[in-house]
DNA sequence: CGTTTGTTTAACCAAATGGTTAAATCAAAT
DNA sequence: ATTTGATTTAACCATTTGGTTAAACAAACG
């Protein structure tokens, strides 16, 4: 054990993700990895015998760290309108950090498509049925207006998702500045809450 | 002028689209492109000198097509609330005959964060201007909830793309078949203006 | 001290790939 | 019939790139 030993490993998986992020599987290059990594490809090699691999395990570390967060919104025990709020604040804060994911993900799931069945296992799968029966309680109490759960969910996660997998189009038509946009995001946060709540409130 | 001579650059340019859309410029073989349009690699560089050429004449050729339906929409002179269902009915119509587009765009976003600057130009440009005075007048005369007009597009937006988007993943998680995911997509035409109306009506 | 393990250097290889070229063919237009 | 442009065939080239190898080096560890 020299040097980094424990280190260099989380280095060139720091610098994988970044550059199969900007570059894709097909478009990223062992030699820019290993450069960023601020090491050498033969020892970039040495930790991950080959390209698959190294993306391989770039991808499984980003959904072991995401899934749960998600499902622990999903299944906490908050009534339905603090659960939104929460969803909208957290999912958004955790998307802050990890900006480059969801590209990263609709990038694979092109060129393969059972891409979705390799990463998110049974065991490591977002599960929102906790979510989908607290939805239908509430429509079947008369508290929120009669709504398909997948539909709900899909559009909460649609709102939070989309301005960050868009970020560059939206940016462009509206001519807003990075730093315009970050606060875009902020009020945003606040935003997705009231408007859905408001759209399903009876 | 011989054999097709003006169908030969459509066969390219479809057959361009698919593979561009499905492996990305980087990932993307000039030889399936030749192969996928039935022609061979000699005839494809001397309709499109590169592959830069044809990835640019591709895209121009998406945006050229998209870029007016959708100003189209955003610049009727229905009422807001018919102009919410005009849009939800129409952009998921023109979306289910692009399904690839969003995936396609997104992608090269990363790599290429000039890339709304270099294809949506001033004149071929979404432009909301017209559909955002229009909010800011209902929610002066108080017809509907005070909202921020930006945000309220944006979601309209993200209700709409996110399912296309995430298609790939929403069914490996709900466990869809294809067929359902289209009943599903038929659905939510229906359900996001419905949705939407819900959540600015006072 | 010698072993082990991480790390560098540097050269190297085979395959894939974008792109070119030259010659031949084929069908329509003049 | 000749010309012209579309198309094919097939060989070819330069470059990039993933991946390998061997030798040397450095530092912890027993």
């Amino acid at each position: 054990m020299v040097k980094e030993d424990i280190g260099t490993e989380k280095l060139i998986l720091e610098a994988a993700k970044r550059v199969f992020h900007e570059r894709g599987l097909a478009g990223a290059r062992m030699q820019q990895i290993a450069d960023e990594a601020g090491i050498n490809k033969a020892l970039l090699h040495y930790y991950f015998r080959n390209k698959e691999q190294l993306f391989k395990a770039v991808f499984t570390d980003a959904f072991a760290r995401l899934i749960p967060q998600i499902n622990e919104i999903f299944d906490s025990d908050e009534p339905l309108f603090d659960k939104i709020r929460s969803f909208a604040d957290r999912y958004t804060a955790i998307l802050m950090e990890n900006h480059y994911l969801p590209g990263f993900i609709i990038q694979e799931l092109n060129s393969n498509p059972n891409f979705a069945a390799e990463y998110l296992t049974p065991e490591r799968k977002p599960n929102p049925q906790k979510l989908f029966s607290q939805i239908r309680q509430e429509v079947e109490a008369g508290r929120i207006r009669p709504v398909e759960p997948q539909q709900f969910v899909i559009s909460l996660l649609g709102l939070c998702l989309f301005p960050f997998i868009a970020a560059e189009m939206i940016r462009h038509v509206t001519g807003m500045s990075k730093e315009q946009y970050m606060l875009f995001l902020a009020e945003r946060k606040k935003h997705i809450p009231e408007f859905v709540i408001n759209a399903i409130k009876p």
